[in-house]
DNA sequence: GTCAATTCACATGAAAGAGACCACGGTCTAGTG
DNA sequence: CTAGACCGTGGTCTCTTTCATGTGAATTGACGA
């Protein structure tokens, strides 16, 4: 009677009594109604952005700060702020937030202008059109009716990376050459360092004004937590010193508020699966671990198969987290592909997988001379055997390699 | 012993090609009145 | 006459190759003490 038991689990599920009362406060893409911590920084943007009510052209503002310090959401919310404001006085302000890092959106200058257009209503191929002609329909639609646009381009340096800065140039160009509307961009970068490879024209345009966000600290993230957790969850369900714990996790990594509230949410979701009702330390670290094993995976089966050939490769290299360098990877590489019938790429093309692995925290290659031995890359595993094996496993299966 | 030149094994950059995807306009074809 | 199928052209975008240049310290070898 499997069908039976299901029922059974179903309503003992609903009787349960939960232990969110509102899991969507937890999710990254939630504003509240009150920001912590950020005063200075939403005084600040305020100020600049205030002339717009008037009819004149604020400055461009560049946010700069680590993963998880709010800049997204102070941005968000002060803009959400003036937007009551100039619905009530009836200005012709609009508000347009792109995160430049979707993929398929937003990640080149093409489908960065045509997701504008998507946002006053106009409907563009993805792709096909010349870029002129996105940019000559942009313009004119922008200037059909007097307004002023502020365009927050969320994670720009990943636009810029790919798309180059100019991009950027157009942009803060636009206002000379349109009669009825204005633009003012707000960017934000979580690189400290990113300005430095604009172009001095772009730069001095982009940031006449410049705001940093410093991470939160302990404290600061554990009274950030207490005021989600008063929404998320019951308050019986919170365990002991959980709220302090999670906060300290997370101060330990640059003060990164959104981990935190992911950890929460996380050990909330492992404790309600474990039938429990209060969530406690060790529903935290299990969290933590299965954050980190869900990331990681996530990334690996992703992948397409080159990488994860390569991958495999290091992870069979590294056995005992000795480094290796990039000539040994490669002809385990070329070994793997011949088993499994895949062209090997080049050498120069697994020379940026490997840096590209890198990136996504999954090994460690250091660049160092080996003196008359050459230069090349140290390679390292950046993950535990545990998962290691797992991931070995998972990939060994998606290619079809055993060794 | 000192110091500059050499050398290795790649790293890194730039440019260009291949192939997938897509819009658009023109032409062809079959169905309809 | 018209809607829809089909094709060629021209565009973007991603992944990759090819060619060229760069790099940093161990090693080498000339030189002088």
């Amino acid at each position: 009677m499997k069908e039976k038991g299901l029922v059974d689990f179903f309503e003992t599920y609903l009787l349960k009594k939960p232990i969110f009362t509102n899991k969507l406060v937890l999710q990254s893409n939630y504003t509240p109604d009150q920001i912590f911590h950020r005063d200075e920084q939403v005084t600040q943007i305020a100020q600049v952005l205030a002339p717009v009510l008037r009819g004149d052209k604020p400055s461009n503002i560049f946010l700069y700060g680590k993963t998880g310090t709010g800049k997204t959401l102070t941005a968000k919310y002060t803009t959400q702020q003036l937007l009551k404001i100039t619905q009530q006085k009836k200005l012709p302000i609009k508000v347009i937030y792109v995160n430049c890092k979707l993929k398929k959106l937003a990640d080149t200058e093409y489908r960065l202008v045509a997701q504008l257009l998507r946002e006053y209503g106009k409907q563009i191929p993805p792709t096909g059109l010349p870029t002129d002609e996105v940019y000559h329909h942009f313009f004119t639609t922008l200037d059909k009716e007097a307004h002023h646009l502020l365009l927050i381009l969320d994670e720009i340096d990943q636009l810029i990376g790919k798309a180059g800065d100019e991009l950027l140039y157009n942009l803060t160009r636009i206002n000379s050459e349109l009669k009825n509307t204005q633009i003012t961009l707000i960017g934000i970068s979580n690189d400290l360092m990113f300005t430095e490879t604009l172009d001095p024209r772009v730069k001095s345009s982009l940031s006449e004004e410049e705001l940093i966000f410093p991470p939160y600290n302990a404290l600061q993230i554990q009274q950030i937590l207490q005021e989600r957790a008063k929404l998320a969850f019951d308050p019986e369900s919170l365990g002991e010193g959980l709220l302090e714990k999670c906060a300290a996790f997370a101060a330990r990594e640059h003060g990164d508020a959104r981990r935190a509230l992911e950890l929460l949410r996380v050990a909330g979701e492992i404790a309600e699966r474990q039938n429990e009702t209060q969530i406690k330390i060790n529903h935290l670290d299990k969290a933590e671990e299965k954050i980190e094993r869900d990331r990681i995976l996530d990334i690996v089966n992703t992948q397409p198969k080159q990488h994860q050939t390569t991958l495999l490769a290091i992870l069979h290299a590294c056995a005992q987290n000795t480094g290796v360098f990039t000539g040994e990877i490669y002809s385990l590489y070329e070994k793997y592909c011949e088993q499994t019938g895949l062209r090997p790429l080049t050498q120069r093309r697994i020379s940026d997988v490997i840096a590209e692995l890198d990136m996504l925290g999954i090994i460690k290659a250091n660049v160092i001379s080996k003196g008359r031995y050459g230069r090349t890359r140290e390679i390292r595993l950046s993950i535990n055997e545990v998962l290691v094996q797992k991931v070995k496993h998972t990939l060994a299966e998606e290619l079809g390699i055993w060794s």
